[in-house]
This record gives structure tokens, sequence and C-alpha cells, in this order.
DNA sequence: CTGTTAGGGAACGCAAACGTTTTTTATTGG
DNA sequence: CCAATAAAAAACGTTTGCGTTCCCTAACAG
């Protein structure tokens, strides 16, 4: 995922940015290897060929550092929510697949940082509290908020715009992703949506 | 200043099951406090009032030593079910909240434990079996026998025997609280089986 | 082209756990 | 009461990662 652009083929030294981009890659890939426990900056500057010195400079912790690699690839779902809200067009149902979806990529991908992530968060109130804040609650404002479009549509019961609701997709995917690690293809991912999210929000009772 | 009368109030030096119960306990004590990062061998046989030796002697590594500690304290959810399907007078209903109740007991008591493990298994193939074998299939199965229970009484739709509606109350009770560490009451752990499981599965449409 | 900035990489001393070994002693079975 | 056993505790050398510092040079600005 590094810049590749019209530069020669041998950029020797990355900076800034660049740099930067290198750094979380290799949080990444050393996370996803070798996991949290056995998790040292110095594989990670080995990575990313860069010296340990360049990464000390620019995070205090171990945390700060996976923290901060996370939030740069995953930081806002506001976009994707933005974009998803604004398409005033698809029914409630194929908006929840697209959210579902992404949700899946970005369990797939960042699986260990988000068990890393949370296994730290207990006892680091600030880590807890960016967690929370950054990616918690925007992804489950998203839903509250595809909630209320749909009952804006006419598709979603009034009453179904609750946390308990919002949080069934993302509780389920989370739960066999995250904790099970175990894949979920895109076809379950509707499955939830369509056996258990649509009949208990929909206006038409017995749809599926 | 020795000798105390009614009970040997120093119990000076443990053995056998006694020891390892010891150990099982600074496990968790351990686990809960400085989380499995930081989580040595030396910190658990200070706590245990024990030498590293007598631990190196019945654990060859880490990862056995907490996999253990976690299966002694909570490896057969097999009683409690049995238990459960053995009632056959309570409805669906308030099995499903019996059996949320101890999720939520032991998902209190052993997150970081869970969330530890979690984080191992995912590259630990024998530790993900062990999991998936011990743990994750037996919850899974009460959930699937439940719900078979409540079709045998009349009150679950045959069809809604799956495992899609069998997870959906283990994942919201887990992203909770393994995940996003936040407590749930057990009058939250009934409203998600009254609002998300039981409309779900009842065989009487509009219950809730 | 030149000076400044910042990265690459190696070396440093330090502290923490590692896993082992040894010594002493409590417990238990005979 | 006496061995045999196993646990507590400390000492061990080793490894590993920490966080810092150093020198040298690539990258960039002017």
């Amino acid at each position: 995922m590094t810049a590749v652009a019209t530069a020669p083929a041998i950029r020797q030294r990355k900076r800034g940015a660049a740099l930067e981009d290198a750094i979380h890659d290799a949080v990444f890939a050393e996370l996803t290897e070798v996991g949290y426990a056995a998790f040292t900056i110095e594989a990670v500057a080995v990575r990313a060929k860069t010296g340990k010195a360049s990464i000390y400079r620019r995070w205090e912790t171990k945390v700060d550092l996976v923290m901060d690699a996370f939030l740069a690839r995953f930081g806002g779902p506001d976009e994707i929510v933005g974009e998803l809200l604004a398409d005033s067009e698809a029914p409630t149902r194929d908006l929840l697949v697209k959210l579902a979806t992404r949700i899946c990529e970005v369990s797939d991908e960042a699986g260990e940082v988000i068990r890393a992530v949370a296994c730290e968060a207990t006892r680091d109130p600030e880590l807890a509290a960016a967690v929370e804040q950054k990616v918690h609650r925007p992804k489950h404002q998203a839903f509250v908020g595809l909630l209320q479009r749909g009952v804006d549509r006419g598709e979603v019961r009034p009453d179904a715009v609750c946390g308990l609701y919002a949080d069934i997709l993302p509780a389920m995917l989370t739960y066999r992703m995250v904790l099970n690690n175990q894949p979920v293809t895109e076809a379950e991912a509707a499955q939830i949506i369509d056996k258990a999210v649509m009949p208990l929000i929909s206006t038409t009772p017995g749809a599926g």
C-alpha cells in the first residue's frame, strides 16, 4: 500500500508520511504474524526497514503505536457512513449488506489488531476512551443512523430505532470473526441480515 | 506465638491439587491485573507463593498454563447445560435467561483470560482446536439444544433451530462484555432475549 | 551546489524474564 | 520415627527487548 508513483525504482530512504505508512504496515504485519504478546518495536523497525529511533521519535509507547496504526487504517468509519447515508436510493437492507461487508473486510485485515487493542483497553482508560470514541461509537451510530433512515423511508418500524437492534449485526460479525477467528462470507453476512436483522426491524412483519 | 489452636491458619506448603488450584488462581489474578502482554511466570509464582520450578514442572509453556487455568475453571459448560435441559418445566425464555446469566458471570470473571486465549488461538492451532472443542462448540450446542427443546414444547418454530439463531445471544453478550468490556446486567440480557431472540424463534409471531 | 534536516543502522548499558539448578525443609508414606 | 518425596526459595547464566546515543549519509530546501 506504499506510494509507488513516478518515483525511481529504489527509493533508499523514506521520510515523513511515507515512512509512517511503512511503519503502520509493519505494525500490522508483525501483529498478525507474532501477536501482541511477542510484539516488539525492534521487529517493527526491521520490517519497516528503519531504525528504532525513528519509531521512538514518533510514538511514546507500544500502545500508542498500535493504536495509531489501527486508526490510520480504519480510523474513520465516517466516510463510508456518510457515503451510505447519502445514497438515497438503496433500500435499508442493501446498505446493511454494504456496511457488513466493510466490517468483514476490516475484521479480516485487522483482527489481530482489534484483539490486541481490546486486551490493552481493559487497563488503559485512555485507550479505552479512544476506541470507544473513534471506533465503537461511530460504528454504533452508523447503524442507528441507518435504522432512522429506514424509518424515514417507511421500511423500518419507528420503535426499532434502538441500540439493541443496532448492535445485532456488528455483534454477530465480530463474535465470529474477531473472537472465534472464523471467516464470514458476504453470503453469510447477508443471511444474518435477512434472517435476524430485517425480520426484527421491518415494517412488513412477515418479511424475509 | 506459633501454635494456633482451632485451625492450622498457616498452611506452609501446598501440594498436588491444592497447589495447582493456587496457581490457577494466581494466573487469573495476574492476567486480570497486568494483562497477557505483561504476564510472566515469575509473577504467577510469587502470587501463588510457590517457586517457578513447581510451575515449570507442570506446564511447558505460558499458553499451556493459561489454557489449563481457563479450562479448570470454565471447562465444562456441560454441567449447566445438562442441568438446564433436564428442567422440563421452565419455558424456553427462562432457560435462555439462565444461560445468559451464566455467560455473563463467566465473561465478567474471565474476560481477560478469554481475550488472551482468543489472541493466542489465532496462531496456535492446537489451542484454537481446544477452545473450539471445549468452549465454543459446547456453548453453541447448548443453545441449539435449547432451541430444539423449545420446538418439542411447541414454543419455538421448527425452522428456527439453526446455528444462526443459536449464536445471537452469545454473540451480543460477548460483543459487549468481552470485546467492549461493558458490563451487562441481567435485565439487559433479558431485554436482548425478549426483544431480539424470542421474536425471531417464537411460534407466536407477535410475541415479545 | 551547499547547508540543514532527518533517516538508517549499529552499538550501548540496563532491566526483566527466561528456564535451570541447587539447597533447604515440610510433608507424607512406610 | 525415618526415609523418600516434592515444594519453597534463592542463585544462576543467558537471552531479549528496552530506550538512548552515536555516526554517517540520503533527501530536501534555498
